[in-house]
DNA sequence: GAATCATCTCAAACCGCTTTGGATGCTTCA
DNA sequence: TGAAGCATCCAAAGCGGTTTGAGATGATTC
């Protein structure tokens, strides 16, 4: 069934169908509301093949998820975030097209994106500090909106990111007013914008009590479980381990909680850790009681955002960048506790 | 650039420029290389919009990813699935769709991306028992791939899956040897199919020993670190408690692990553990040495390998279904030990 | 009663590609 | 020598919608 077949079998001409389908003034409400019922009636859908021919959009936004060849990750929000972004989608009739690519092809990925015409706008995922497809985008004219930010970056461009500085600065000056000194930082990769901005809160929350951050107690690596692990194991078998670790992700902290009870010690009472929570579906933390005090930003949620922003900025082609800074929420947990000797 | 400039300026009619850049055998050699030529030199792309109305193809596959609504939970090995999958469909030049909706307008969903000519096939997520999906998708006529099986179906289709039964038995008799004699199920939501196998499995191998299943000691839900450390909580603190835990994935198993923790007794020498490990990017079952021991499969590989059958359907429509059994294999790790007692 | 106008409808062009059904010129073979 | 065959190329008709520009109709105005 399609307009054609439809207009013939109302005795009415493809356009007048079209218009009174979609809502146009110059169609007589009677008309209109024929169209409409033999439309549902023959159960008919516009192709959307025809459609964004005719119309030279795409009704359709991209994500391009770069599987770094080196450590073949995906980002375990990714899910999540996509569930976010997804709902926006639906709603508004627009379709999601994935585009899962080894990241030294993402550059042409983009390019092909905007030459075949496949999407109306992307989403970057994971910026880096200046990252390069800021710049890029821009040159190819596709609308963008990042998920985070990308330090350094010359250019203006609308972003949707947690106030992760913020948030770790909180979460340090937790564990300081707690009586903790030697807090360890087991963060994400320091290439990654996110990774650099948490650093940068730990260190000057330390500072601002006269504390200078310690090398020693502080690691940039995937955000794995063995990664955190080994991490925090090596760090508790020094001569002068930390009292108190600051988590990059739940993930990471599984592997630091195995670290500390394989160290014979209590999480809670001999050792505190704060994480931050992306409040993943699949991974909870805890339920009435949080079993880790973390600084919490649901991805899905930003995913819900930045998808809208995006389709605002399709809809609408402002001039100027927006931004949206979501801060994180302090919750108290089972993970954190007095500094040893201080209880 | 469109084809008609490129033909123009080649000074050829659009037929041949067509025809010269899809490989049609009737068009002279040389003219094919300087269409060639000409379009790698200015950078041409067909439009993806034209070629898809024109052909009727829509060069995409869907992913119909149901939220259920009662508990709002991606399923964790999304991520890993939809990179496999992914990988297959750039390298054969299709568009992966992505519709996240709530799962009592799945049907509609499927029947809107066919009505909408939106994509060539679909893969069918997470089945369940006489899954209704698969009854739909014959209706409308979408070629698709179930990533598992739906036991009962009265029709054939076409699947990909682990061997979930074999593999959840050979981990039970392998408790058994070890000498464990109450052997729990931490298992999946057993409307779930693979869910379903894998108590099969269980429950056939312990009946092999002449042991009846107890019912107190299976149970079934969401796989979350919550819902298995709660579970394992439970029985652990009964006066009866297993010595053993078969665990449907490693998020459930972190909180089987936390509950053994909890209760002071030490994971591979008081109670032993066996997982099911889908081999997830960023949740690797530790690195030389496993921490759990695990029946693993890679979910990752399983998305490439539906994808690629999903597109084998597309092209070549075969009446008979095609079928993939994948085997897992057992891995020893440092969560198992001999039944206490018997060490 | 003619001119004006608003309202409703339609024919046809267009989006950018594929594909059918020739057309053309050249070679081959009886 | 003429018909058949072959290698190349092209014009035009789709694919299924949207959109422009114009026509028909009936009501209103002067």
């Amino acid at each position: 069934m399609n307009l054609k077949e439809l207009a013939t079998q109302l005795g009415l001409s493809p356009t007048t169908v079209s218009r009174a389908l979609n809502g146009y003034p110059e169609v007589n409400e009677a008309t209109r509301e024929r169209v409409m019922a033999a439309a549902k009636r023959s159960n008919y859908r516009p192709n959307t093949r025809a459609i964004r021919l005719a119309t030279g959009r795409a009704l359709a936004v991209g994500h391009v998820i770069p599987i770094a060849t080196r450590h073949e990750i995906v980002n375990p929000i990714f899910a999540d975030f996509i569930a976010g972004a997804g709902e926006t989608y639906s709603r508004n009739g627009y379709d999601m097209l994935l585009s899962v690519v080894a990241d030294e092809t993402e550059e042409t990925t983009y390019r092909e994106l905007k030459l075949r015409g496949a999407v109306d706008g992307v989403i970057v995922h994971s910026p880096r500090r200046e990252d390069p497809r800021i710049a890029l985008l821009n040159d190819i004219g596709l609308p963008f909106v990042v998920h985070g930010r990308a330090s350094g970056s010359a250019l203006p461009y609308n972003w949707v990111d947690v106030n992760n500085r913020r948030a770790f600065h909180r979460a340090t000056e937790f564990l300081l007013d707690l009586g903790h000194l030697r807090i360890a930082l087991i963060n994400g990769l320091e290439y990654m914008d996110f990774a650099l901005r948490r650093r940068s809160g730990y260190v000057d929350a330390l500072a601002a009590r006269g504390i200078a951050a310690d090398a020693r107690l502080m690691t940039s690596d995937q955000m794995t479980e063995v990664a955190g692990f080994q991490a925090a194991q090596a760090m508790l078998a020094t001569a002068d381990p930390p009292t108190a670790f600051l988590v990059a992700s739940m993930i990471s902290a599984m592997g630091v909680r195995r670290a500390i009870e394989a160290a014979g010690l209590v999480m809670g009472r001999d050792v505190s850790v704060i994480i931050h929570d992306d409040d993943l579906s699949y991974l909870k933390n805890g339920d009435a009681v949080p079993i880790f005090t973390a600084t919490r930003s649901s991805v899905r949620e930003a995913g819900r955002l930045v998808a809208e922003m995006l389709l605002d900025v399709i809809a609408t082609a402002p001039t100027a960048p927006t931004h949206r800074l979501l801060e994180a929420e302090l919750i108290i947990g089972q993970s954190t506790g007095p500094a040893p000797g201080r209880g």
